[in-house]
DNA sequence: ATGAAAGCGCTAACAC
DNA sequence: GTGTTAGCGCTTTCAT
């Protein structure tokens, strides 16, 4: 904890002999200065070890190379899609800040954090899309905000997760297995992987001539506990024979479904069928190794942090794109068995 | 993206019929200003929807209402210390910025992370403590900085967590159930878990009077692949029965180390014995599930957060505090049998 | 191409 | 107690 010398932008120009704009040009790479000015005005910068001041900068100029991130930090998967942003976001010298929406009062919460605070643009995934709250507080924003995943109305998507393509073909997997009694745990029901997989889920039935049950969807949520509960209530569908299979659309969830079956002596794939989503690799070291749906994490950081980029360079461009699509990937593992 | 009409300082003093500088004492709480212009002023705010300007604050005051957190993302266990320093910082209103530091040149990610950008304080976890740059890099900043469980020359340390408890139970334990062979595979040994970690191991060994053959202390780190690394070197020793046990101090790491046991057919408790740190609950479905050291993660954010903020209210007391000793808990569950 | 000067919105020092 | 004023360090006209 030194005391750190302040040189402003004074000091060098003086030291170059220059004005203030002067150098103010040279930090900016603006057109009009001469190549030797601008010469001079760089051996002075290193010389006396300037460093332009940010907080300054964004005052005159509303630029603060910063850009929010709005998530549920109990989400494991978002360890990594933080880590993909940095990367990406590493490149062009912006910080990354970070806010946890945590499950309730998410518009409060990115409200208070928004207050008086500046940033270039703003990442975004919430709990809840229908939330009246949340869409009247991002009205007042006035830079980018780019979704994760998510369908928010007036807000442009970043990126989107494919799921579609490997909960149909997990659905598909498990009723060429003989199941017809599969159970699809989603995370909460307001939000776009839900019903983008529900829809999945469905037309894998239609398409293999089958009547699907629609009581076999149950909207879950993002811990163990509530895993726990819905594999608590559908045990007597499961010991009874007609609930053969379980997708679960979220690794907390997953948890619990599995502590649930470890206490009542169930085991998979003999008694039960089962896929996850893979947030991290311990799925596959689980005995049997399970069988699940894979995101790559880091490019849906990676991706979104572009998308929400050039929007900040083409302000105008805004929401005219399509959000990214990253694929997802289905992995048979060991947890599934015919029926 | 709408457009957010600012209102500013000014506005609110005309529309309240004061000065500039009796505006900024009621907002800042300051003492000399009377109870009624204080609620006229507030009247105003609130009619006008003032929002002080945070970045023209900062200029102004040097304080930034902002801290950042350097830490290697991959670490699963960060994603819950980032939710236990948000928890903290949320009642006084700072903002948390993140910046991975991943696992090389973390001095070089914090100096062009810090350059010209203003935090009132730090959270550090590196890699290595050993790294001259990172000390240069270090010195140059007037901030509190506080450690994640380091040891930095230099730098106040925030929170340590206690693994010596834990790993000396966790070492006679295994001693207790007959195991001789006991490898102790650690992390990066330049960081001071490992030498905390080391030294407990040792002592027990002392304890139960057992010596011990230091060849048994590997070295390991922080991802996967140099668990599966050390552990295919084990092999041998394991195959032979000189090796019998072993404790693994990261989760990563613990991933690559069951995979090979996976790969060549070996099963614990049956086989080989084992130990790891717990990061997130997966270890506890195992099959068997597996012994573990568990830390609180959110008690460890929460604790290097309130040291910070308490080291930024008052800058004289930095580095006289001792650490937050945070302690951990030692879990027996089925993945050690008796030899 | 470059210097001078006007603020960005705010806090703090100084008057009264 | 309260108004006025001088900047914080920078970018951006506006002259030249």
């Amino acid at each position: 904890m030194a005391q750190e010398k302040k040189v402003t932008i004074k000091d060098v120009a003086r030291d170059a002999g220059v004005g203030l704009g002067t150098v103010s040009r040279a930090i900016n790479g603006s057109a009009n200065i001469s190549l030797e000015t601008k010469q001079k005005i760089f051996e002075s910068i290193k010389k006396l070890g300037y460093v332009p001041n940010q907080t300054a900068q964004s005052m005159r100029s509303n630029k603060y190379r910063s850009i929010a991130l709005f998530v549920n930090i109990s989400n494991v998967a978002f360890a990594q899609i933080a880590k993909g942003i940095q990367n990406e976001l590493d490149y062009s010298g912006y910080t990354l800040s970070l806010c946890d929406v945590g499950e309730r009062d998410a518009a409060g919460k990115i409200d208070s954090f928004l207050a008086g605070r500046k940033f270039d643009g703003i990442i975004l995934s919430v709990p809840r899309e229908d939330d009246e709250q949340l869409h009247k507080v991002l009205s007042k924003v006035s830079v980018p905000i780019v979704t994760l995943d998510r369908d928010v109305p007036g807000v442009a998507g970043g990126v989107v997760i494919d799921y579609s393509h490997s909960v149909k073909r997990a659905t598909e997997y498990l009723l060429s297995l003989g199941h017809e009694g599969i159970a699809l745990i989603s995370g909460s029901g307001k939000i776009r992987p839900t019903r983008i997989s529900v829809a999945a889920f469905k037309e894998a039935y239609e398409a293999a001539g089958k009547k699907l049950d629609s009581a076999r969807i149950i909207e879950g949520g993002f811990t163990s506990d509530i895993g726990r509960n819905v594999m608590l209530d559908l045990l007597p569908d499961i010991q009874r024979g007609s609930v053969t299979a379980v997708i679960s659309l979220n690794n907390q969830m997953f948890h619990g479904i599995l502590q649930v079956m470890r206490e009542n002596g169930l085991e998979y794939p003999k008694d039960l069928s089962i896929i996850t989503v893979e947030d991290y690799e311990l799925t596959k070291l689980l005995n049997p190794p399970v069988t699940v749906i894979r995101r790559p994490l880091l490019d849906i950081g990676a991706g979104v942090a572009r998308v929400l980029l050039q929007y900040i360079e083409k302000p105008d461009m805004y929401g005219k794109q399509n959000p990214l699509s990253i694929p997802t990937e289905f992995i048979i593992r060991e947890s599934c068995s015919k029926r």
